[in-house]
DNA sequence: TCTGGGGTCCTAGGACCC
DNA sequence: TCTGGGGTCCTAGGACCC
């Protein structure tokens, strides 16, 4: 059995454990830039507003009192989020963290009793010893249990746990999950469905094998068969990222190659850093850049390049000297950029790297390792920590925030954050102490 | 006026090989 | 004019997730 345990409006909870005046009062938590709301509690989605909805259409609300907004506070949800997981850890034999708000606990070797017992204790241990409330569902299947965690979400008399264990139940919240609910149905997907008659979850598993087959392919087939108990989501996610990416809108549209140029200097040795976290090296550079989608009045471009490396690096020197040559290439006076980006893969194991060079140049590259390695101790002493918010095998990690104190020339150091809005974050109340210590 | 960020997997189609 | 067949690898783009 798998039991999912899921952080109720994760964002808005981690808010009210430490602004309790927030407490039955509608709240939203915005996304980088203050864009767009990306959680709410129960009182602002009663009062209609999706997730996703640009500020602007409900600021108008918060100008009139009738709404809180938050911006996002990543450094705070980070270490709550290790706070939680940690409690869920410690309560059972295997936990499979799966983003920063949710964990799927392996119930191996446990009877059904046992189960819904220790899950109730769960939710009232995190809530008494973090002030986060959860919801936990159990099944057979990951695709069941999230079934369920809606269930337990939902109606209060399951006091935070429903168990689907039996083939009654099943059919029962299957009847009653609209097919859009249900975990790997897309927007797109659901479009489809609804057009071949499909409106529950009920609906699809009815349908043969070879119709879902033939019109959503391999993960169609997957979820049908995870719906009937049948499990096709085992494995957990592999340890290592394939491609890590950092990427900001800015608050103004930019169109000066220098000042872009510093942005994209500032990702690259942010995709390196993380890169030396993980202990692992990168073959491929890419740097994107976009004009603002949405001003259609104005010319797009939204170009991207990639440089290879002739072998894996991950100083600051060498991702940044390639994301530089990848943005030259793009570049183009003459429009308004809103965003840029950089993507590193090809991801290795550092260790795999060293194993095949040899040759002229290692000294220099060696070198390079050293230099950055004297820098990220730099930077964690005397730099912001944050922790990292997911990482699939559930093994934590601290990551930098991006508030370095040393760098590569070409980086723009202390400014990683500016041309973002971020009007309305609260104070890191966890981790504040770091902070203090920078300002000595 | 104002519209996020960071991942994964799958598939189709092209390049290339014998 | 006629113009094979089968395999692998890589990549871009789509769909999905939180």
């Amino acid at each position: 059995m798998y039991a999912l345990v899921d952080c109720n409006n994760f964002f808005v909870s981690c808010e009210r454990v430490f602004q309790p005046q927030l407490e039955g009062r509608p709240v939203v938590v915005l996304s980088n830039n203050d864009g767009c709301v990306v959680a709410r509690s129960n009182e602002s989605k009663a009062m209609g507003i999706r997730m996703g909805t640009p500020f602007y259409q409900v600021k108008h609300l918060v100008e009139a009192g009738r709404l809180e907004v938050r911006s996002s506070n990543y450094i705070l949800y980070g270490d709550m989020s290790d706070r939680v997981m940690s409690i869920l850890a410690d309560a059972v034999p295997k936990i499979e963290i799966y983003s920063i708000d949710e964990a799927f606990l392996v119930m191996d070797g446990l009877d059904r009793e046992r189960i819904a017992d220790i899950c109730r204790k769960l939710v009232s241990k995190v809530r008494k010893w973090v002030g986060i409330p959860v919801s936990i569902g159990v099944a057979r299947t990951k695709t069941l249990a999230k079934i369920a965690s809606h269930f337990a979400k939902q109606y209060r008399g399951y006091r935070g746990v429903c168990v689907i264990d039996d083939d009654e139940k099943r059919m029962k919240a299957l009847s009653l999950t609209p097919i859009g609910d249900v975990w790997g149905v897309g927007r797109r997907n659901v479009v489809k469905m609804q057009e071949a008659g499909v409106r529950t979850a009920a609906d699809f598993v009815e349908r043969p094998e070879v119709w879902v087959d033939r019109h959503f392919a391999i993960p169609g087939v997957r979820t049908w068969k995870e719906l009937q108990g049948i499990v096709c989501h085992e494995e957990e996610l592999p340890d290592k990222r394939k491609s890590i990416c950092t990427s900001r809108s800015f608050a103004d549209m930019l169109t000066d190659s220098g000042e872009i140029e510093e942005k994209v200097a500032d990702f690259a040795a942010h995709c390196a850093r993380k890169l030396r976290e993980e202990g692992t090296a990168a073959a491929q550079v890419t740097t994107f850049l976009m004009t603002n989608r949405f001003r259609t009045d104005l010319a797009q471009y939204n170009p991207s390049a990639t440089v290879s490396l002739d072998v894996a690096a991950s100083s600051a020197q060498e991702i940044i000297s390639a994301a530089l040559k990848a943005f030259r290439m793009i570049y183009r006076p003459g429009y308004q950029y809103k965003k840029a980006g950089v993507i590193v893969d090809g991801i290795v194991d550092k260790d795999a790297v060293q194993g095949v060079i040899f040759g002229f140049d290692n000294t220099a590259r060696e070198r390079q390792d050293v230099l950055s390695s004297v820098m990220d101790a730099v930077n964690d002493s005397l730099g912001l920590m944050e922790r990292s918010p997911v990482r699939p095998s559930g093994r934590r990690r601290r990551h930098s925030s991006g508030t370095d104190v040393i760098g590569v020339a070409s980086q723009h150091l202390g400014h990683f954050a500016d041309g973002i809005r971020s009007e309305h974050r609260s104070r890191r109340y966890t981790t504040e102490f770091s902070e203090i210590l920078e300002i000595h």
